[in-house]
DNA sequence: TAAAATCTCGACCAATTTAGTCAAGTATTG
DNA sequence: CAATACTTGACTAAATTGGTCGAGATTTTA
């Protein structure tokens, strides 16, 4: 399981918006100079969070993006969903069980998609039990441990 | 996790030596027919299950392909690391952390690739503990199931 | 020894996905 | 109304995926 360029994007941008939850929006150009993400790119990832439910936006002169749902509500597992496709691939399982009688290829897939569906019941456990309130406050740690050293740049 | 074709069809064929393991050697036809996988794709697949080990050949009028080790010494993540690539993607982590300041897009992909280097982690937790004859066993079972009753194809 | 069967090797190809870019439009504020 | 920001949809280049193909090398068997 590899996260695809956009889902580390729409990712960070989120980490983003949790660290600086409030009323308040945040333009998307401070997004993506932050995170170093092209701007064009973050556009349509942003939109596309936000048809998801994940962030709301305001137009206009002081416009920008802010979470529609709160950091501890939101969890790795619905982001990653939304923006990769399912984690979850629709089980050929019942399908071919019901069937009853299966030709020796069916068989091999039916065998190797169970294991791969116990794969995705892991997955799905990780990532259902980390919310962007526990990266926010994983990366406000570290961030004060370079405080401590002052030794830190942003 | 999705498994690609490629990988799929790895499996299945070594699903097939590992069911009729034995000193003998199977045409890479048979297994085509059996499993329904192209021809000529399988040729690759199989050459490329020969590098890393997995399988050995025998050419000419009466060759074929065998398992290079016996089933129960095969496991699940084995196959899919090198048919699909490393499972584990390199340690940006530690990589980082050395580093000791990061700006912060750089603490936010930290953050973030130490959640996937977890989903990693289950992921092979769940593949070392499968053996090629661990699928296979699963295989004779519910082949078993449908010769009781008589209702199967094959 | 020649024919037939089988693996081997590398090039090739089309379709899909990924990672962006861009232009023109709409809304909001001052 | 001018400036700033989000919105929408089309577009594109490069990489990946899922194959195909031709020509060669090996081995068996008649």
């Amino acid at each position: 399981m590899k996260l695809s360029q956009r889902g580390e994007y729409a990712i960070q941008a989120l980490l983003v918006l949790g660290m600086y939850h409030g009323p308040e929006v945040i333009r998307i150009k401070e997004i993506a100079n932050q995170q170093n993400i092209p701007r064009r790119f973050l556009e349509q990832i942003l939109n596309d969070l936000k048809s998801g439910g994940f962030v709301e936006s305001r137009r206009g002169v002081s416009g920008g993006y802010r979470l529609e749902r709160r950091p501890e509500e939101i969890t790795l597992s619905e982001i990653v969903r939304h923006i990769e496709g399912p984690l979850e691939s629709s089980d050929l399982a019942k399908e071919s069980k019901k069937k009853l009688h299966l030709h020796s290829d069916e068989a091999a897939k039916y065998i190797i998609n169970g294991v791969m569906h116990e794969v995705q019941t892991a997955i799905v456990g990780v990532l259902e039990a980390v919310t962007l309130f526990d990266l926010c406050e994983k990366v406000r740690k570290i961030q004060g441990q370079m405080d401590d050293q002052s030794d830190y740049i942003i």
